[in-house]
DNA sequence: ATGGTAGTTCGACTA
């Protein structure tokens, strides 16, 4: 079985390329991110026609999250308890669309796409620091209610783990960008301390291992990416997996996503 | 000093 996670930046842009990629990569499950659609513009046919079930979460042309599967959809979630917003507005009808599950197979999908921080001191920080906590206790407390559940949180997590996960630590340090800040990298880390595990690494260890390049500046040709999408599985999950792949065929050519698909295989 | 790219959508915002 194999289960992907893929930020494709804009489903409608991408729909000829994510067919092509299904029938290429054979997966069985894909958690996506930022499809920027609403339900009324999704592609719904593209996945149909081509023997996946959907589930998709999308509010407006920002953001948006999905789940195709051919192994079972069942028990789709939106959002998860108490996930915070950005702003003043408290009621879930303002949560925004960065968070979808689904039992799928028998294991528990999350496809997540956490908030840009956009810069050091920016609101939008400490909003995707206490997203990130907010979740972290959701999914630690699904790993004591049952330390046995095999759960994946899959997605864009816009935090480099470690120096090596981006292509210049010290431009980072002296431009002071985001995504490698202490805080970040201590808010992903929880969930290692939680007992999630990230999957890919081992079979794709750094340096110079990337799952994302900025379109701009010729990021992807020189080689210059960040490792920001991961799949942390549920130790009993993780015991399951037997190989990895970054696609980074998918980010060539024209028309491509900034981000590559992350595939996990599992026995 | 500027713009360098790509997506939403048609001005401006997001990444």
């Amino acid at each position: 079985m194999k289960i992907a996670t893929w930020n494709v930046n804009s489903i409608r842009a991408r729909a000829d390329r994510l067919e092509q990629w299904l029938l290429r990569s054979d997966v069985d499950v894909v958690a996506i991110q930022e499809t920027k659609a609403t339900d009324e513009n999704f592609p719904w046919d593209l996945f149909e026609k081509n023997g996946y079930e959907v589930a998709h979460f999308g509010l407006n042309q920002w953001n948006g999250v999905a789940i195709a599967s051919r192994v079972g959809l069942e028990d789709v979630e939106r959002t998860f308890l108490d996930q915070p917003h950005f702003g003043k507005t408290e009621d879930a009808v303002h949560a925004e669309a960065r968070a979808i599950a689904a039992t799928c197979g028998g294991i528990r999908v999350w496809s997540l796409y956490v908030p840009n921080g956009r810069a050091i001191g920016d609101p939008h920080m400490p909003y995707k620091l206490k997203w990130l906590d907010v979740l972290r206790s959701n999914a630690a407390g699904w790993l004591q209610a049952d330390p046995e559940a095999r759960i994946v949180l899959a997605g864009d997590w816009n935090i480099a783990p470690r120096d090596e996960d981006v292509w210049d630590i010290d431009l980072f340090r002296r431009e002071g960008y985001t995504h490698v800040t202490e805080p970040e990298r201590a808010a992903f880390h929880a969930f290692e301390e939680a007992g999630f595990v990230d999957v890919v690494r081992p079979f794709h260890p750094g340096p110079g291992v990337y799952t994302y390049w900025d379109y701009t500046q010729l990021r992807f040709p020189k080689k210059q990416g960040m490792r920001i999408d991961f799949l942390l599985a549920s130790p009993a999950l993780a015991n399951r997996v037997s190989g990895a792949l970054i696609d980074r065929e998918e980010r060539k050519g024209k028309g491509a996503s900034d981000h590559a698909p992350v595939i996990v295989e599992l026995d």
